[in-house]
DNA sequence: ACATGAATTAACCATTTGGTTAAACTTTTT
DNA sequence: AAAAAGTTTAACCAAATGGTTAATTCATGT
């Protein structure tokens, strides 16, 4: 992907985040990894102590991908619904960008949940704040009543879920042809913020 | 789980089963399934022959269990907001009853996509069929336009997903309490429906 | 009782795998 | 230019792992 990288350190980090993604933390081998890297497997270790320190500096990078700050958005003095068509794109632009995100992040979570809550305590994002903001426009009549949970699991579950399941959709519902799926992924945008939109707005 | 099992097969199978389901197949050890089985690990290759016919064994298991026949449903004559609760009624019912399943096959299918699609020929489900009826329903007015597969692919992923990042949502929202978690993928059930029918009827 | 085939086990094997070591090569410092 | 520090490699190691073998126990029919 990204060329002039000569520093070794970022050759490992490249070289182990294409191998930890594509076969996971139990199916990916160090000297795969350095073969990738064009390097020695003993260098893999002067860098990073062990396989394990090498998997949680690339799941940091990853997860830190995964948590874009959909704060900001929020607070703007916009209608909700348009609060939401923020929130979905944003999440679609970074879902577009790195497909393998949903599936990878799905894995790795549920062989060790260790892992996913140190980096939550990490980035500590505000679950009350982003329920207040819903509540809130729930009560000036802009939007149904509904839990906020279930409202931002919805929203979250349409926009990863497609991604997450990807193969399937590519092979079913296409035929495994590239462009006529990639496409269905970006009308995905519209088409989930109108779904949400009429499933919401009062 | 299944009490009485003094069949050395099925003991396999369910030992099998545990532990594939935890571990997933790279993480699993063929040792660990004998001991869970509570045999010795020669007699799993008298069985199976290989950790992969195992592992096959187990899958299509599995795979059966999440192929439910929602086509009877769909065949009815009763109005498709009806036909959209009976398939999430039917979806819910399976998840509630087998949590593990979407994060399981995510991982395994995303390891390996053969797997998955000799068995989708085997069960060979038929989307044309599908889709013609969301397409019906449409022509009647029953409810707004869509493509058929984003109608799909929404309200699955609307079932499934939560299941697939169980333990983000149990720790994150619920801080880990049992009794809420469930609770609150109870409440699903109805919510999913109430969601998909305000965004989907005319 | 006994022969036969299936079920089960202990011991073993070859390979893979994460990790280490000591030496060699390169760059920086003095 | 020599010493020191940092980088890279080939060779090696111990543990783990999937799989095999040959012997033993168990069940079944005669």
């Amino acid at each position: 992907m990204n060329a002039k990288k000569d520093n070794t350190e970022d050759k490992i980090l490249d070289a182990a985040q294409d191998v930890f993604i594509k076969k996971g933390m139990d199916g990916a081998r160090m000297q795969e990894i350095a073969d990738e890297a064009g390097i020695n497997k003993a260098l893999l270790h002067y860098y990073f102590r062990s396989k394990e320190k090498l998997f949680d500096a690339i799941f940091g990078r990853l997860i830190s991908l995964a948590v874009p700050r959909i704060g900001r958005v929020l607070q703007e003095d916009i209608p909700f619904v348009e609060k939401v068509e923020h929130v979905v794109d944003t999440y679609m632009d970074l879902l577009l960008k790195h497909p393998y995100l949903p599936a990878f992040i799905i894995k790795e979570m549920n062989r060790d949940r260790s892992l996913f809550f140190k980096l939550i305590e990490k980035y500590g994002f505000n679950l009350e704040f982003l329920f207040a903001i819903v509540q809130d426009a729930m009560d000036r009549n802009e939007i149904v009543r509904m839990k906020p949970e279930h409202l931002l699991v919805n929203v979250i579950g349409l926009c990863v879920f497609p991604f997450a399941v990807k193969p399937v959709i590519s092979h079913v519902a296409f035929d495994d042809d590239k462009k006529a799926t990639q496409a269905f992924y970006e009308e995905r945008r519209v088409e989930i913020k109108r779904f949400v939109i009429r499933a919401i707005q009062a």
